[in-house]
DNA sequence: ATTTGACCTTCCTGTGACTGGAAGCCCGAT
DNA sequence: ATCGGGCTTCCAGTCACAGGAAGGTCAAAT
């Protein structure tokens, strides 16, 4: 399989699927012509990634969930802390982007948004957080 | 001010300080030998980015505002408008986190965390998306 | 007067996770 | 033969800094 149709059927940019092999965590075969040449374990492997990433994981926290699905031995009890730790990172971005929103929120409503010049949101800026 | 006394004030790191030079946001004085002189003015603008900063906008978002904030005609319509876009934005990203939590929360909890092998959370990766 | 130690300077490199682009093979179809 | 598209490598850039080396400066203690 070319990058081509990996990339299709992945969903990752080829550029991505290099840059994965760059970092060493795909080592797909070549061809006699210099090509690429993907396995279907290869693709599979490419898949779980794009998953992975896409749930918020980090390229460190997938080769370790790769090592761990490589690992016949593993254990779940591996998988779940690594599941269980990005879940409470999550509630904590989540709590943050929630103040941020109000803050900005409250702003963006006391801001009549005319062609006056005193804006509340550049006057709370300049000020200081609420004194 | 050295840059020390600044980094206390506004709880910037001076590293960050000093990039922000780089980047042009501030143009502190110098002193005679060869350190960095900030006025009010420059502690001002630094604590204005830091706070814009911590509302979750980039660089060149600050850039916009610090130049809304310099100029003296500018409309509050400018400043609410920016500050309505990032909040949308915020939204997105709420959504997306709120999902990301859903989906990791059930894989989580099914699975049972214990030394077998069968994890559900990566029987998931590595099937693909609920089938 | 000297020596510490804290503070300051510049410059260079690295991070994470890619993305863009240039220069140049390769392959199938016309 | 040549054309378009796909493939290759390599280099640079992104964003917003952080780390560290090599060296100048300052105030205080010895």
């Amino acid at each position: 399989m070319n990058i081509g149709e990996v990339a299709k059927a992945t969903g990752l940019p080829a550029k991505t699927i290099r840059y994965y092999e760059d970092i060493k965590l795909v080592r797909p075969a070549r061809a006699g012509n210099g090509y690429r040449d993907y396995a279907r374990d290869d693709v599979h492997r490419l898949a779980f990634i794009q998953r992975a990433r896409g749930l918020g994981f980090t390229i460190n926290e997938c080769r370790q969930l790769l090592s761990l699905y490589d690992d016949e031995s593993r254990s779940s009890a591996d998988v779940k802390a690594l599941a269980v730790e990005k879940l409470s990172e999550i509630d904590r971005k989540l709590d943050e982007l929630n103040s941020l929103r109000a803050t900005l929120k409250s702003l963006a409503d006391h801001c009549h948004g005319d062609d006056r010049p005193e804006c509340p949101i550049i006057e709370e800026f300049a000020r200081g957080p609420a004194s």
